[in-house]
DNA sequence: ATATATTTTTAGGCTAATCTAAATTTATAT
DNA sequence: ATATAAATTTAGATTAGCCTAAAAATATAT
């Protein structure tokens, strides 16, 4: 069975090529995980040696098969559980990240296939991000960043694409929620901030906070 | 923060000492854990200086209070989880162990306490065993052996002293669960096996099976 | 095209938790 | 009381995952 270390470092690898198609650089991965260029190196070795990784010197990582499917299984996990924690412990969405950071390492798939039952079958966490099904499949979406909206254009909160505590935290200030149908009202030329209609509630958003939300469009 | 490790080390001191008030031995901990006496006395070593426990040479090991804290929090989580994978997620009480061993160390006793009072604050686990409140207040309860019953008397199955899954699946199989009601019909002077009424049903067990089954009696 | 900067790798070490084998201490049995 | 057995500790190694500092490879800028 894969470490927990390892299990770590597979999801990263996942998450960071979501951004870039090409590969993931040893830096890149340092930053992510929190560690150092040589430790990175020493483990993508290994990795590449227990067939979970392409790797070769000084070339971008990608994950093998195998490396994804263990990814996707812990990605499926962590959303899960976060699913349970704001679903059924009241937690709010900015407070789950850390405990489902734990969680996910929980080595057992039945465990999570009865706790997906039990959860009625999200498809969704919390942030909007989709839940892996036991097969690693995952339900693509439509959805788009709210800064492609054209003014007049509608739509509705799907997700976020920043998922930091700081950022989840200005969206409840401002009573913003998954679901939350919206009009784009106005594009200031200048910052390129927008005035919205946020569920009846006129509001003006920075361009980089619109840039991270995802929506749907009405037609 | 106890490693997983060190947490174990503490959990299993304490649960050795129920047994042996006197404190616990090297070996004995070397067998519970699974690893060599070597290991243990480095480890209590460390622990030691840690202000974990009271360990001298070549004597038993006794928790200090700090160690005790930290030993009933992982009971107490272990038997949260417990309740959890049985009454939420329909586990068997014979499946739970070994995801409750992995559960326990999740480290949030916010999460702790919000998955207590979803599962309705249960005094039990899925075994009968007592969970430690947020205090590690533990409630203490007057259960005796099923041999401690004489002919004649009733009582009601609390829980067991031996939560193998072997014996789980026993008493599975003997329709045996936690609040049954039984009456001593009969003692076998030779192997000291009883002929038990349980829920109208008469079966004969043995010493062992019978020194395994806490009851509380019924006047 | 070459010097400089950046990225990555190598080399050598550290710590936590484990091991085996040998030495020491404590317990047991005659 | 002393020999033997059992339990415990010490000494020296190992592995996973991490580090720093130096070397090597790649990328960038004039």
């Amino acid at each position: 069975m894969a470490s927990f270390t390892v299990e770590n470092y597979l999801k990263a690898i996942y998450s960071l090529s979501r951004s870039n198609e090409t590969g993931v650089s040893t830096n890149a991965l340092a930053d992510h995980l929190g560690t150092k260029a040589a430790t990175i190196t020493d483990m993508l070795k290994k990795l590449n040696a227990n067939g979970l990784v392409h790797y070769k010197k000084y070339q971008a990582t990608t994950l093998t098969d195998k490396g994804i499917e263990i990814a996707l299984n812990i990605v499926r996990k962590h959303r899960l559980w976060e699913v349970f924690l704001v679903e059924k412990l009241d937690f709010k969405w900015d407070e789950v990240h850390d405990m489902a950071e734990e969680l996910e390492h929980i080595d057992s798939n039945e465990l999570i296939d009865r706790l997906e039952r039990f959860l009625d079958n999200p498809k969704f966490d919390p942030h909007g991000d989709p839940i892996p099904d036991k097969n690693g499949v995952i339900e693509r979406r439509d959805q788009i960043q709210l800064t492609e909206l054209k003014v007049g254009q509608k739509g509705y909160v799907t997700g976020v694409k920043d998922s930091s505590k700081e950022f989840l935290q200005y969206l409840d200030n401002q009573n913003i929620e998954l679901g939350n149908e919206l009009l784009v009202k106005d594009i200031f030329d200048y910052d390129k901030s927008r005035v919205l209609i946020i569920e009846g509630q006129e509001t003006t958003f920075s361009q980089q906070v619109c840039k991270n939300l995802y929506v749907n469009i009405i037609e």
